[in-house]
DNA sequence: TGCCCCCTGCAG
DNA sequence: CTGCAGGGGGCA
């Protein structure tokens, strides 16, 4: 899923698109994706688009908001009045080209100027609605804890050598830093040369600081380059994708290929909190 | 903190 | 067929 850079990339395309546009009534496809009265933001126009880590959240006037989580396979896919596909984020499922409402379809947004589909293949995803306050007070929000660029360094390195486990679950852990995810949890510890599985009091104050320009770095890479649309180059050529981080991954998926541009060692594949975790084995200690 | 689970679909 | 997928919750 989608993780802070392509939730980030979403968030400024929706921005410039759907402002002012009106719903004119959300469907419901699939009960279990949606949380919340739907039905609240019928008739009323859109007049801001925020993300907090993951979550996407869209504003509506009369103090109504729509709050997203994409987890693994969520997308939204916009149509404009000229039939044209605008704005999608999330998983690369043919969802993009096909037609639409697809089975994938969760939920419809029928606005004025557009229409807006909520797809989530596996279902993990919802869309939650309520009061602009219900919303900012959910559990979900309020248990997040910083983005890593809501940090200093000393903050960031005062906060990581309090836990024991894995550096890299630490990172992923959306209660003690939110926004990253596998990948770009991955590439920063190769960028700083640390080995995921180190637990991360064990991190030396040089290796905290590296860590945390590397995450600064990542995260940043890929909001500059769009978000990464998939593991799998043969989707960049899809419609609609933007992401081209993917053409920059230190190690994520890259299973056997070589440590390039610093050791030529061959990248490994290991699992740690049961997701997949890739390294060189080399200069990550 | 470590497992197992929620789902669907795709590649090997 | 098995294993794997950008997330996260619940359980011991």
């Amino acid at each position: 899923m989608p993780e802070l850079p392509e939730i980030e990339t979403v968030k400024l395309q929706l921005e410039k698109e759907l402002k002012g546009f009106i719903c004119k009534e959300c469907e419901i496809v699939k009960a279990r994706s949606v949380h919340g009265n739907a039905g609240l933001v019928n008739g009323k126009k859109v007049i801001g688009v925020r993300r907090k880590a993951k979550v996407l959240i869209l504003d509506f006037e009369k103090g109504i908001s729509a709050a997203f989580h994409f987890k693994m396979t969520g997308q939204l896919i916009l149509i404009t009045g000229n039939k044209k596909r605008r704005v999608v984020g999330g998983h690369p499922t043919a969802d993009f080209t096909g037609e639409l409402p697809s089975k994938h379809t969760r939920a419809i947004f029928h606005f004025d100027r557009g229409t807006m589909y909520f797809n989530d293949q596996r279902l993990f995803g919802w869309v939650k609605f309520g009061t602009t306050e219900e919303i900012n007070n959910m559990d979900f929000l309020k248990k997040l804890g910083p983005e890593p660029s809501e940090l200093t360094e000393k903050e960031f390195m005062e906060k990581i050598i309090k836990y024991k486990k894995p550096i890299k679950l630490v990172l992923m852990d959306q209660e003690i830093l939110s926004g990253m995810g596998n990948i770009y949890a991955n590439d920063a510890l190769w960028e700083a040369g640390i080995d995921p599985k180190r637990p991360a009091n064990s991190l030396t104050a040089k290796q905290l600081k590296a860590l945390y320009r590397a995450v600064i770095l990542v995260l940043t890479e890929g909001i500059k380059y769009g978000g990464a649309t998939a593991a799998d180059a043969k989707y960049i050529n899809l419609h609609g994708m933007g992401g081209h981080y993917q053409e920059h991954f230190r190690v994520y998926s890259r299973v056997g290929e070589p440590c390039s541009n610093r050791c030529g060692e061959k990248i490994k594949r290991i699992t740690l909190g049961g997701r997949g975790t890739f390294l060189c084995p080399k200069c990550q200690q």
